[in-house]
DNA sequence: CCTATTTCCTACTAAGTCAATCGGAAATCC
DNA sequence: GGATTTCCGATTGACTTAGTAGGAAATAGG
């Protein structure tokens, strides 16, 4: 039941990006070195993320970054779909393929599907823009160097 | 961010023994052929059971388990933290150690908890019992090959 | 045009987990 | 004593995780 380091890391990006959204495109590097995180594995990672359409990107030099779109248009749950593959915690509830034959007299499934609508509920609603939100309140409330 | 068949099995072997609640012990290979599920790996599943203390057992032949307490002593939640070790969506959450270094200024770590407590939420107020329950509803209502 | 920078792409790997399988010892009933 | 059944530990093949490694292609500045 865990949240592989590539979702976690993929909100951390989405996160660090609305953070550091001033004109200039944010390299991975900086990324890397602010969430000290290798920077070769972030790579991969902002790669789906960037398949996903939710960053652009320009290349080379005085290159990087940013989001495609407001901060509040991304959910954690979108950016977890994306990186983990789904998050139902078991297969049966995966919405393309429901391969288990007994899927319809199944006692158990009951459970998960509750399971599943309560994952989904909190990440569905929790967006990056309240991230920001929540970090700008940090910041104020006087932790001095608060780190995403 | 998959339950193993570990956890979903161990429910199974649960509900099993409380719906053949009848005088006799239940031995792994009646559970394993009702639910169709290798009996040498079930076996392993009902040890966890064992040390957990949920189930008793009596060994040789008329030998089996059965519950060591009352259905509805026993959730959903209990189950799974035994055989999944933990259920908590990151390491940060575990009871024990909380190793990370930043903890205490995490961002992101706050979305974590929401949903562990919505998972816990969920899985913690599901007994034994009430899926004994909900299987009877079922069976009443129709449907009459109703597996686990 | 040259060079430094940065994204982009593909392959590889060491360690760990999952879902079993296999073989046999110990206890219990008839 | 023999059949049954739990108990215990070792092994395995496939897969996943969390990276590392190397280099091609694009871009900015000089």
């Amino acid at each position: 039941m865990k949240i592989s380091t590539k979702g976690r890391y993929a909100v951390v990006v989405m996160l660090d990006l609305a953070l550091h959204n001033d004109g200039e495109y944010v390299k991975v590097k900086d990324i890397a070195d602010r969430q000290n995180i290798s920077g070769k594995y972030l790579e991969q990672i902002i790669a789906i993320l960037h398949k996903s359409g939710y960053v652009r990107s320009v290349r080379g030099a005085k290159g990087g970054y940013r989001l495609s779109d407001s901060p509040s248009k991304f959910t954690v749950g979108m950016i977890l779909r994306q990186t983990e593959g789904s998050i139902a915690p078991v297969a049966c509830l995966e919405s393309d393929v429901n391969e288990c034959e007994k899927c319809d007299t199944c006692e158990t499934l009951a459970v998960w599907k509750e399971l599943s609508d309560a994952i989904n509920n909190v990440v569905d609603n929790v967006t990056i823009a309240d991230l920001v939100e929540r970090h700008e309140q940090n910041l104020l409330s006087g932790a001095d160097n608060y780190v995403i």
